[in-house]
DNA sequence: AACAAACCGTACTGTTGGTAGGGTTTTTGG
DNA sequence: CCAAAAACCCTACCAACAGTACGGTTTGTT
């Protein structure tokens, strides 16, 4: 039972760190910025992460594991809705398209891309949870593909494979979008497009 | 004419900033150690650039030019191959999906993207210069697709300028999964797959 | 030769990440 | 309630880095 009052701090130090993060980089967020927000001398923030990488790692690590939990609740809702897993899959994507539309920055996405582009800075085991992450989302999302195709062969030649990263890639280039133009609607925007895609790629584009 | 010696240096400056920068971000990347590439002491990088900012305004400012005149390379050459204005467009997005095919990191869009995240920390000069060059390229794609769309009617309801930032948008969210998997191919493998959508837009999906 | 451009040298400031280690308060389990 | 552990605070320090200041020197051009 992690109930002490040491996770709670945790907790709030790593919530400080986010709104950070995700504003200007992880970078040039400073430890003495999150320890004064949450009212910690250094030493106190030390305690709970040994460095800055830790706390990177603790970060990311929680991003993914709320980005899971929000895939299982849109999909699993998707999947109430409608039993032919082509159309639970497309109500899906436009449950996703809502729910991204109104807070790019929240989206795991955003965190993972600052991950991937500092790259090297990081150490193997950040790496790894960043790619983990990225193949997690594959196989979630081309398992819903290959049982879309089943039921429904495709019109066009894809690797339902690739065809689940572009879900993945549409969602980071989505959030490039919504941040260089400051306009958030950009990442609902071309999940929406992808939807789309997959629905010619399944249905034709027959009127 | 800026062909002085002072205009080389600067451009070696220019380019040993460039291959740390997309290798470990920007923040990452000290003055110190592109001083030393070079072969330059302190004062004599800050001789060329006034301060850091100063280097990341004119490296960005390069790779959108660079991005420029290979798009305009690639473009130029599929019009030639192919009169027809949506057959010339798959062509370059063909040529298009080659050439990032082996150099993800050679891409302006990463340089893009890592100040499209790095965001709050640098000023509106270099903003604007992201932002207007993802409008660049918006207009580009935009005016091919319109073409397109005049002698092929859509078969899909789609937003003509959504789906020519759907391209900007594969190619930053290749990017992002190709760094994450360290497989270059993956860049192209989304653009080939924008390209799919795009012929199934405008050409349907009939075999 | 004159002048400016293209550097070098040195010294200094402020911020940040991180180390070291001892001290104090708060929480919790027995 | 009491002892131990957890959750902090305090002070001092180091190294890396961005940036300032400013005078001096070399190199190229005309």
């Amino acid at each position: 039972m992690e109930s002490g009052k040491g996770a709670k701090t945790r907790q709030r130090i790593l919530d400080a760190a986010r709104v950070s993060v995700l504003a200007k980089g992880f970078s040039n967020t400073t430890i003495d910025e999150i320890r004064a927000e949450v009212g910690l001398t250094k030493s106190g923030f030390l305690y709970h992460f040994e460095d800055k990488t830790s706390l990177a790692k603790a970060l990311l690590n929680q991003y993914v594991a709320e980005d899971d939990r929000i895939f299982d609740e849109i999909f699993d809702r998707a999947a109430q809705l409608n039993d032919d897993p082509l159309h639970a899959f497309l109500i899906g994507l436009k449950l996703l398209a809502e729910a991204m539309g109104d807070l790019p920055n929240a989206h795991p996405g955003c965190m993972v891309a600052a991950v991937a582009y500092h790259d090297k800075q990081f150490n193997h085991e950040i790496r790894d949870i960043n790619r983990g992450a990225l193949l997690s989302w594959r196989e979630r999302f081309l398992a819903m593909l290959e049982a879309a195709a089943e039921r429904y062969p495709p019109k066009v030649d894809v690797d339902l494979q690739k065809l689940a990263d572009m879900l993945s890639s549409a969602m980071e280039g989505g959030i490039v979008l919504s941040r260089a133009f400051d306009t958030p609607s950009h990442l609902a925007d071309q999940i929406l497009l992808y939807r789309q895609f997959v629905s010619a790629v399944f249905l034709g584009t027959r009127d």
